[in-house]
DNA sequence: GCCCAACACCGATAACAGATCGGTGTTCAG
DNA sequence: CTGAACACCGATCTGTTATCGGTGTTGGGC
């Protein structure tokens, strides 16, 4: 019995009932990224990669059969064990993130999210957080779309 | 005694030892929505402007109080009253938000999160998207930086 | 200077979700 | 046919928000 983390999605008053990105813990998280390393795990398995970790087969299971419930992965009987894969990719994860923060923090508007995104790579790349900053502020005004 | 809803930023294994952003419940957040759109409010003010929930004012200055803690607002009294300003902007939560995204689901790596905001930008703007994704792809294998 | 309403502050409670484990029952393989 | 491996269930623990009521403090009007 350990610590009761709550997850990444959890932590900014997204409203559960509209939300597309599913509830994920820390733990359901790391069993996550193993089946997207390599699919058709079993528990066994998935718990043998995660060996720095000190928990029991039963924890690694309950996590796996949280997923299950969610519809975040498949599983199929092989012999006595089930084996699973993620039904959903970390993209998936990732884009329904981005909807949620639009929602829930932005109110459907897309543009604080747009420019929290220029800000994030100008992190990394300067010239190309303006040039993504030029190009998004030239075609929104301009003859494009909409 | 009502729900005890979850915020956003929980709902994704964030670990909240490297988080830089914020735990947000629901009503904290939509708190913390009306001292953006107006600073320098009281509790009593706060309440008034949520008029359509049924709730009392000291859960009210429980939320304003747990914002206080966690550094997301200040306060200053006015005769009996404390009035609150935000400390910190919708800008930062998401910013904040999209870093704890990079490290938590993406493990540090930018580009799964780079790539979702492509077609996370697609859903509204095929040609935005495409024009950002070439931008992306070109400047970063080209003669830019690093 | 005194008193009261308004307010802050504290503690209790409820609800909830993940993390974790142990026990029990089922089933395949030797 | 039996035992080990496994699934499945329920119990417990923890952390967090949401919510309220009670108690104590204080500033302003008289």
């Amino acid at each position: 019995m350990k610590t009761g983390n709550r997850g990444l999605l959890s932590r900014l008053g997204l409203d559960r009932r509209r939300a597309r990105s599913p509830d994920l813990g820390a733990r359901e998280l790391a069993v996550m990224e193993r089946l997207w390393r390599q699919a058709g795990q079993s528990a066994q398995q998935v718990l043998a990669d995660l060996e720095d970790c000190d928990i029991g087969l039963s924890t690694v299971q309950s996590t796996l059969e949280r997923l299950h419930r969610k519809g975040l992965v498949a599983r199929e009987k092989s012999a006595r064990a089930f084996h699973y894969r993620a039904l959903r990719s970390r993209q998936d994860i990732i884009n329904a993130l981005l909807q949620d923060i639009t929602q829930d923090i932005a109110g459907g508007d897309r543009q604080p999210v747009i420019s929290s995104f220029v800000s994030y790579l100008a992190e990394d790349d300067e010239q190309l957080a303006s040039a993504v900053s030029d190009l998004l502020s030239t075609e929104r005004k301009g003859p494009v779309s909409e």
